[in-house]
RNA sequence: GCCGAAGUGGCGGAAAGGCAGACGCGCUACGUUCAGGGCGUAGUGGGCUUACGCCCGUGGGGGUUCAAAUCCCCCCUUCGGCACCA
C-alpha cells in the first residue's frame, strides 16, 4: 500500500469503479425522499473549460450532501446541442453541424467524467437528437392548438451576422445581438410567436420561490408592468377616437399637444394633404434609424404635425396631432398625450417645437412662474377646472372616475414584455411543425408525422442563408389536411425553447410515448433546487417559467414554477478579464486535473471566492489546496505512534470531541447555504487541529478514529476521490459516498467554556477564560479585579456594565 | 436618468450589531541528506515603544448605540440590470 498521494492513480480507478457498480444510478421507485438538483446545461461547444468545472462542482458536492442527508437524488446532465456555432463551423470549415455536435459531446462526455461527479449518464440528454426534438416540436403542436403559438408580420430584431431574427430577451440593452454584439437592425417578417405576454402578471409573482433577490428584480423590471388609464381623444371633425395610455392622467388638463408612433396605423388618416408630404418624409426617415440610433435618450426629440386636432375629453380644448419617434408603437396604444409641464421628454418636446406648457401639478412653492424643467413629482392640481386643490393622487382618481363614468377613460395595466419570438432563420434547431398549403393555409404537421426531420444534406452556404430554404426535399411536402403539394416552414425553432422543458425530460429521458412519464413527473418536479450563471435572468429563466405555467395550463404538468430553490454562480476570471479563446486566456483544466487531481481542482474553486460572487482564477492559490489535500492524506497514514507523546488531560480531548461536532454543523450549514469558502476554512481548520493534536498527544485510538472518520464524510462532497480512498484504506466498507452524513449533537456544539471579552468603554483591554454558566455579577466582581481593568476604574467603580452572554462585557465610565 | 449589488491587509477573502483580518495565497526568518513546482516551525494591517503596552485602521463625511465592517443619512468609486416604457 503506497501512502504517497497519488490523485490521479485513485481518481481513475474510482471512476471507474463507480461506474461499474452504478453507483450514481438514480431509482424511480427508490422509497426515500426525493431531491432533483440541477444545473444549467452546457452548450455543446467542444470543450469543458474551467468555467464550466466551476458551474458544476459544487452542485455536485451538494447532490453529494443531499444523498448522504438520505434524499434520493437526481442531478442529472445533458446538452444543448442546437444553435447558430455549429452552423458557423459549417459554413466556414464544411463539417456538418451533427458531426461537429456529436463530436463535441464525446470529448465534452470524456471531459466530464474525469469531474467524478454523481451523474446519472443513463439519463443523459442531448437536444439536437430527434427523440428529443419530436416533443419540442410535438409542445409547439400544443401551444399552437392553445392558441399560444401565433405566427404574425411584425418588426423584428434581426442581426446581420447571425443572419437571423432574435426575440427581445436576446438583444441588449445597447442594441446589440446577445451572442455576436453585432448592432442589431430592424426587419419587417412574418413570424412565430409564443404568447409569454399572456402570462406577464402570473411571471410577476415570485411568492413561493426561493430565488436571489436580484434575479426577481431583473425579471421584475423586463415585465415592466404599470398601471394607467387609456384615454380616447375624440378627433375635432373627426370618427375615430385615438386612444392613448397614461399613468399620469392627473396632468389632462395639461396636454397641448398628442403624439402618435410613426408606424401608428392612423397616421396615415390623420394626416392632412397639406402635411401628407413632411409626414411621410419623416415616417420614412424615422424607419432609416438603427434601433441604436432611436433608442438613444441622448437624442434631440424630433417629429412633425399632422394637420389634425384631437379635442381634450376634459376641458374640450383642440390639441394638434404630431407624429414623433420618441414614441414607441409596441408600448401601451403607440400614442402618448402630450404634457410638457409634467414630462421631461414632452418638455423636451414643446421646447423644440414652441408648444405652450402651461402647469397644472403646482410644484411646491410655485407662484405662476414658467417652468425651467419638468415637474414630474406630484403636487396640487392648478389650472384643472373642478380638481384645483386637490393632491395629483387625489385628482388621478377623481379624473380616473369621472372618465371611465362617462365612457371615455379606462384604467387599464401595461406591461413591457412583449410576446416571445421563436423563429430563427437557421438549420441548426428543431423544424417549426408546420405546412403551408395554398388551398388550406397554416397546417399544423399531425403528431403521428412527428418529428420533422433535419434534412441531413442541407447545404451550408457562405451568405448564410438558410440551409433549409434550398432543401427542396424538406420544403416541398404534401398538406396532410387535402393532400395537395405544399411547403414547408423553413424556420427552426429558438434553442431557448429546447431548454425551455429539458429539466421534464430528465425524468424519462428515453421515453417514447410523450414528452415526459407523467408519473415520473410527478415523482421528481419541480426542481428543488437549480444553479446557473444570472445572465439567463431575464431569458432560460423567464422562458422555462413560462413554458410551465402554460404546460400547467394544458393539464400537462401539475405544479407552478420549475425551479424553486436558485443559487447563481458567479463568473470565474483570469486577470480580471472574461475567459474567451479570443482573448487567448482560458484556463484548461486538464492540466490540473492531471498535475493537482479532480478533487484539488473541485476543492479549489470552491475555496476559492464566494461562489455567487466569483473571481481570479490563480494557479497559486490551487496549491495551497493541493497542499490541505496531501495533509488529510499524511493524516490518515499518520504512524500513531505513542512513544514521546504526552497523554492528553479530559479538557484537551473534550476540545477534540466538542470540535468533532462543531465543524460537523458548520460544514453542513456553511454547504446548505453555498458558502462553500468558509466550509472548506472550517475543514482546514479542523484538519490543522488533528495534526497538532496528533503530533503531541497520545489521542485513545477510537477517539482519533473518529475524528478521521468525520473528516473523511465531512470531506466526501468536495473530494469525493480521495475520499473513498482513504475511507477504504481505514478498513470501511464501500462506499463512503452511501454513508450518511454525520451528524451533531447540539450539546457538544456548545462550550463550556469560553474566552471573556473584557472591553472598557468599548476598548478591548482584557480577555479571560470562563464557564459559560458564569452571571453578570460573577463577571462584574471578576473584571473589576483584574489588573488590567483597574488603571481604567475611576476608584476602582463600575458604573455601568454590559454582558453579553457567551462573548464579553464592556465597561462605561 | 432609474433600479440593484459591492467597496475590509501585498492578494483571494472571514466576521448572528459584540476580539476586525478566520482560512488560504504570497512574503520574511529559522530548521530540514529537500534532486523532481519540497516539508516543518515562527512571524506577517499601519504607527509609536527596549518592554508591559498604547494609538490609528473596514471607500469618504455625518449620525444612532454601552458597542458599527455590519443599522440610518449624504457623497465618491466599481460592477450589473433597465433605459424616450408615456
Amino acid at each position: 500500500m503506497t501512502s504517497k498521494y497519488n490523485p490521479q492513480e485513485i481518481e481513475i480507478k474510482w471512476q471507474a469503479r463507480w461506474a461499474e457498480d452504478h453507483l450514481y444510478e438514480v431509482r424511480d421507485d427508490d422509497p426515500r425522499p426525493k431531491f432533483y438538483a440541477l444545473t444549467m446545461f452546457p452548450y455543446t461547444s467542444g470543450d469543458l473549460h474551467v468555467g464550466h468545472w466551476y458551474a458544476l462542482a459544487p452542485i455536485d458536492a451538494y447532490a453529494r450532501y443531499m444523498r448522504m442527508k438520505g434524499y434520493n437524488v437526481l442531478h442529472p446532465i445533458g446538452f444543448d446541442a442546437f444553435g447558430l456555432p455549429a452552423e458557423n463551423v459549417a459554413i466556414k470549415q464544411g463539417i456538418h453541424p451533427f458531426i461537429w455536435t456529436m463530436n463535441n459531446i464525446d470529448t465534452m462526455r470524456r471531459q466530464l467524467k474525469k469531474m467524478g461527479n454523481v451523474y446519472d449518464w443513463s439519463r443523459e440528454i442531448i437536444t439536437c437528437l430527434p427523440e428529443y426534438y419530436k416533443w419540442t416540436q410535438w409542445l409547439f403542436l400544443q401551444l399552437y392548438h392553445a392558441g399560444l403559438a401565433y405566427r404574425a408580420l411584425a418588426p423584428a430584431n434581426w442581426c446581420p451576422h447571425c443572419q437571423t431574427v432574435l426575440a427581445n430577451e436576446q438583444v441588449m440593452s445597447d442594441g446589440t445581438c446577445e451572442r455576436c454584439q453585432t448592432p442589431v437592425t430592424r426587419r419587417l417578417l412574418e413570424q412565430w410567436f409564443l404568447r409569454i405576454a399572456r402570462y406577464a402578471e402570473e411571471l410577476l409573482n415570485f411568492d413561493s420561490l426561493d430565488w436571489p433577490e436580484r434575479v426577481k428584480i431583473m425579471q421584475h423590471n423586463w415585465i415592466g408592468r404599470s398601471e394607467g388609464v387609456e384615454i380616447a381623444f375624440p378627433l375635432a371633425g373627426g370618427e375615430e377616437p385615438i386612444s392613448i395610455f397614461t399613468t399620469r392622467p392627473d396632468t389632462i388638463y395639461g396636454v397641448t399637444f398628442l403624439v402618435l408612433a410613426p408606424e401608428h396605423p392612423l397616421v396615415s388618416q390623420v394626416t392632412t394633404n397639406s402635411h401628407r408630404q413632411a409626414v411621410n418624409a419623416y415616417i420614412e426617415a424615422a424607419a432609416r434609424q438603427s434601433d441604436i440610433q432611436r433608442l438613444s435618450t441622448e437624442r434631440e426629440k424630433t417629429g412633425v404635425f399632422t394637420g389634425s386636432y384631437v379635442i381634450n375629453p376634459l376641458n374640450g380644448k383642440q390639441v394638434p396631432i404630431f407624429v414623433a419617434d420618441y414614441v414607441l408603437l409596441s408600448y401601451g396604444t403607440g400614442a402618448v398625450m402630450g404634457v410638457p409641464a409634467h414630462d421631461s421628454r414632452d418638455f423636451d418636446f414643446a421646447k423644440k417645437y414652441d408648444i405652450p406648457i402651461p402647469v397644472v401639478i403646482a410644484p411646491p412653492g410655485w407662484q405662476g412662474e414658467e417652468l425651467a424643467a419638468a415637474h414630474v413629482e406630484s403636487g396640487i392640481m392648478v389650472n384643472s377646472g373642478q380638481f384645483n386643490g386637490l393632491s395629483s393622487e387625489e385628482g388621478l382618481k377623481a379624473i380616473t372616475d369621472l372618465m371611465e363614468v362617462q365612457g371615455y377613460g379606462k384604467r387599464t395595466v401595461t406591461y413591457r414584455l412583449r410576446d416571445w419570438l421563436i423563429s430563427r432563420q437557421r438549420y441548426w434547431g428543431a423544424p417549426i411543425p408546420i405546412v403551408y398549403c395554398p388551398q388550406c393555409g397554416t397546417v399544423p404537421v399531425p403528431e403521428s408525422q412527428l418529428p420533422v426531420l433535419l434534412p441531413e444534406d442541407a447545404e451550408f452556404r457562405p451568405t448564410g442563408e438558410s440551409p433549409l430554404k434550398y432543401n427542396a426535399a424538406f420544403l416541398n411536402t404534401i398538406c396532410p389536411r387535402c393532400h395537395s403539394p405544399a411547403q414547408r416552414e423553413t424556420d427552426t425553432m429558438d434553442t431557448f425553447i429546447c431548454s425551455s422543458w429539458y429539466f421534464l425530460r430528465y425524468v424519462s429521458p428515453h421515453y417514447n410515448a410523450g414528452p415526459f412519464d407523467p408519473e415520473k413527473l410527478r415523482l421528481w418536479l419541480p426542481v428543488d433546487l437549480y444553479t446557473g450563471g444570472v445572465e439567463h435572468a431575464t431569458m432560460h429563466l423567464l422562458y422555462a417559467r413560462f413554458f410551465t405555467k402554460a404546460l400547467r395550463d394544458l393539464g400537462l404538468v401539475n405544479f407552478d414554477e420549475p425551479f424553486l430553490r436558485l443559487v447563481n454562480n458567479g463568473t470565474i476570471l483570469a486577470d480580471h478579464q472574461k475567459m474567451s479563446k479570443s482573448r487567448g486566456n482560458v484556463i484548461n483544466p486538464d492540466e490540473y486535473v492531471s498535475r493537482l487531481g479532480a478533487d484539488a481542482m473541485r476543492a479549489y474553486l470552491m475555496f476559492m471566492a464566494p461562489w455567487e460572487q466569483g473571481g481570479d482564477w490563480s494557479a497559486q492559490g490551487i496549491n495551497g489546496i493541493a497542499r490541505w489535500l496531501k495533509r488529510v492524506w499524511d493524516l490518515v497514514h499518520s504512524e500513531r505512534e505513542r512513544g514521546h507523546k504526552s497523554v492528553p488531560n479530559d479538557s484537551t480531548l473534550m476540545e477534540l470531541r466538542r470540535l468533532i461536532h462543531k465543524t460537523t454543523k458548520k460544514v453542513a450549514k456553511d454547504l446548505e447555504a453555498f458558502h462553500l469558502n468558509v466550509m472548506l476554512a472550517s475543514l482546514m481548520e479542523y484538519t490543522n487541529f488533528l495534526a497538532k493534536m496528533e503530533k503531541s498527544y497520545a489521542i485513545p485510538e477510537p477517539l482519533w478514529q473518529e475524528a478521521v472518520e468525520k473528516l473523511l464524510l465531512l470531506l466526501a462532497p468536495t473530494a469525493p476521490h480521495l475520499a473513498e480512498e482513504l475511507w477504504q484504506r481505514m478498513g470501511h466498507p464501500y462506499s463512503i459516498h452511501n454513508h450518511p452524513f454525520p451528524s451533531w449533537n447540539e450539546a457538544m456544539v456548545t462550550e463550556e467554556e469560553f474566552t471573556l471579552i473584557i472591553q472598557v468603554n468599548g476598548k478591548l483591554r482584557d480577555k479571560v477564560v470562563v464557564p459559560v454558566t458564569i452571571t453578570k455579577e460573577e463577571v462584574q466582581a471578576l473584571v473589576s479585579g483584574r489588573p488590567r481593568i483597574q488603571p481604567y476604574l475611576k476608584n476602582g467603580r463600575v458604573d455601568r456594565l454590559f454582558y453579553i452572554p457567551g462573548r464579553l462585557v464592556n465597561i462605561v465610565n
